[in-house]
DNA sequence: AAAACGGGGGC
DNA sequence: GCCCCAGTTTT
């Protein structure tokens, strides 16, 4: 039987053998992450990308965001899923961080989730990716490769967050999410995973 | 607990 | 054409 740590280096050196980048640690700011990460929400990584590059040139700081009118914001997010959603979600949430925050990212839980379009999830990936907390993120692809693996047998994301936790030391929360997300898209799909070409095959509940 | 938001990409 | 997607908010 496997070890967890041993699971995620498994996918971890897949993850570099086919050229994925490891998660960039600096150079990006607390406030393009958020911004990236509120994008990100039911959007492919490319466009994501693509359109937070975008929205950040037009308006670099939560105070220029404020300003900018929202029928702009919606054209730039238009890609995007949820456009005209995010387009005021992210405009409140900048004029909140300009005018309460004085223009910087909160950095705990609770003042993060009452930004508008900034949830649990998100909350835990802009800690860890901006700020270099703690926090475990558990979206839908940590939950079912957590569960295909063998690594945790839970029912929800709550038990997956609190069984990683458990498992894994403080240190190593923040890249598991990149982990998880970047095998999951790749390898471990959500139909039709590529088993044939996955490094855990042999010892995977799912396909043993 | 379930529905709504929603355009884009894979098959 | 149909199905799925790094979720949050509202009913």
């Amino acid at each position: 039987m496997r070890t967890p740590a041993e699971t995620v280096r498994l996918m971890t050196e897949h993850l570099g053998d086919m050229g994925v980048p490891a998660p960039l640690s600096g150079g990006v700011s607390p406030f393009n992450v958020l911004v990236g990460t509120v994008v990100s929400l039911r959007t492919r990584d490319a466009v994501t990308l693509e359109v937070t590059k975008r929205l950040l040139q037009r308006a670099p700081t939560p105070c220029e965001l404020a300003g900018a009118p929202l029928c702009e914001l919606e054209e730039l997010l238009r890609p995007a899923g949820f456009f005209r959603v995010k387009a005021r979600q992210l405009k409140e949430t900048a004029r909140l961080l300009c005018e309460r925050h004085g223009g910087v990212v909160p950095r705990n839980r609770d003042e993060l989730t009452a930004l508008p379009g900034v949830g649990g999830k998100t909350a835990a990936f802009v800690m860890g990716m901006a700020f270099g907390i703690p926090a475990v993120c558990v979206d839908v692809h940590v939950h079912r490769i957590s569960n295909r693996t063998g690594l945790l047998a839970t029912r929800t994301p709550e038990q997956t967050e609190a069984g990683l936790m458990r498992i894994f030391p403080r240190e190593e929360w923040t890249g598991l999410n990149h982990v998880f997300v970047c095998f999951g898209q790749r390898v471990c799909l959500p139909v039709r995973p590529r088993c044939t070409a996955c490094p855990l095959k042999g010892e995977c509940e799912w396909n043993p």
